[in-house]
RNA sequence: UAAGCAUUUUAGACAGUCGCGCAUAAAACUCGCAAGGGCUUAUGUGAGGAAAGUCCGGGCUCCAAAGAGCAAUGAUGCUGGAUAACGUCCAGUGAGGGAAACCUUAAGGAAAGUGCAACAGAAAAUAACAGCUAGAGUUUCUAGCAAUGGUGAAAAGGUAAGGUAAGAGCUUACCGCGAGUAUGGUGACAUGCUUGGUCAAUGUAAACCCCAUUUGGUGCAACGCCUAAAUAUAGGAAGGUUAAGACUGCUCGUCAUCUUCCUGAGUUGGUGGCUUGAGGUAUAUGGUAACAUAUAUCCUAGAUAAAUGACUGUCCACGACAGAACCCGGCUUAUAGAUUUGCUUAUGCA
RNA sequence: GGCCCGUUGGUCAAGGGGUUAAGACACCGCCCUUUCACGGCGGAAUCAUGGGUUCGAAUCCCGUACGGGUCA
């Protein structure tokens, strides 16, 4: 991921967190947040209620494979953080519906 | 062949493209005030049998090498052994279950003391309601008795015979129980013999308790080092004294408040701790075994918003439970399919 | 990663070995009232779950599941 750097501090999360965009797909929601820097900023944020480790560590490859995949597309100048939508069944992430999810994101946001 | 019991191993494989963590090497570029970090290429390497639950034990860390003793608290609880240690493991004993292979077992003490035992029942622990027998007497009284009945989870050894007014370990035999003793065993205990009818005193200790063994707290977010800016009645070293204070409830003991000198805590960021270890594998020897010893050989993740994924092809059994976070030894729980060895019972055949 | 709590009708909860498991609010049915409200009567609990100890377990012991708190 050669113009994207991750979020690592709390703090910088909840900036993020506090004053960004939501928007929101079938299985992933993403919080964006412009800025004026040439990077991208790229968190992901999976709660402990989501399920066990496995799970866990599954959607996050997911989500970071698909990001890295379509980081190309992208424009720079923007922080992003995916989470993982309450409703949906953790057991059913798959590539593509997750595929599908960011590019809508994208498309809605403007980073296309 | 069928049903079953115990037990061993494994935990998709191969190939290609793109991508990730760490280590080593190379060269330049770059971020930061600094300590330090990032980017590129090549090579190597990269989750488990439970990594899980956090239920025990230990290493290591700091609290004063927890400093000594007593008490208290908690834990364990048949015997012998193994181990660094354990509540674990191995080999046995007793008890219970199963037709058997085999399985289960927190299994010390109830005449050291205290508590509790609802309802029912006469009575729930120094027994007498109904009743049985004898005598007096007449809707009862006196004396003897504890077999029979009912209640209850539990009612004061069981069965049979003798015995008696009726009965009763009252007497005898057998069984059970207690005591003593002999033999075997390291021991738990087993077997035999003798003896006890004063063989009255139930159960509960996963109720308090007693006995034996054992037990200080803290947990890598421990703890050490470096670092920009700003700053405190802050920290460190040496000396001295005993009243209150702290170290654990007490006794002792120690520390410390006081004086002098020195400098820089915590926060922020970085870094160490971090993986060579009670390690694995093979062979030999000792031991029934757990395990121990010797020799040879191997090095196998170390992250910090936290690395294993995506796509394509081939094969099959179509892939379960599930992701290291300081490290070991166990326990417990989850787990698709495949697989090793031994044994039991039933049926048939030879 | 470590440590510590809790789980009882729909909700808040008492009870810490013994008869049919208190109580409040909410819900349902009946009575009262012309009707509603108030009031009265009744109903509704696998004590999270699987074992064990005990004559007897919501309670004591062990395991599991779920929920919550705390330490930078």
């Amino acid at each position: 991921m050669k113009k994207t750097k991750m979020l690592k501090k709390n703090y910088e999360f909840n900036s993020v967190l506090k004053k960004g965009i939501y928007y929101g797909g079938s299985h992933i929601e993403a919080v964006i947040r412009t800025h004026s820097l040439d990077t991208n900023f790229l968190g992901i944020a999976i709660s402990k209620k989501v399920g066990i480790a496995v799970i866990r560590n599954r959607i996050k490859r997911l989500i970071r494979e698909n990001y890295r995949l379509l980081e190309a597309e992208t424009k720079t100048g923007y922080s992003i953080i995916f989470l993982w939508k309450k409703k949906a069944d953790p057991r059913r992430a798959t590539f593509e519906s997750i595929e599908k999810d960011m590019k809508t994101i994208f498309k809605k946001s403007g980073m296309v």
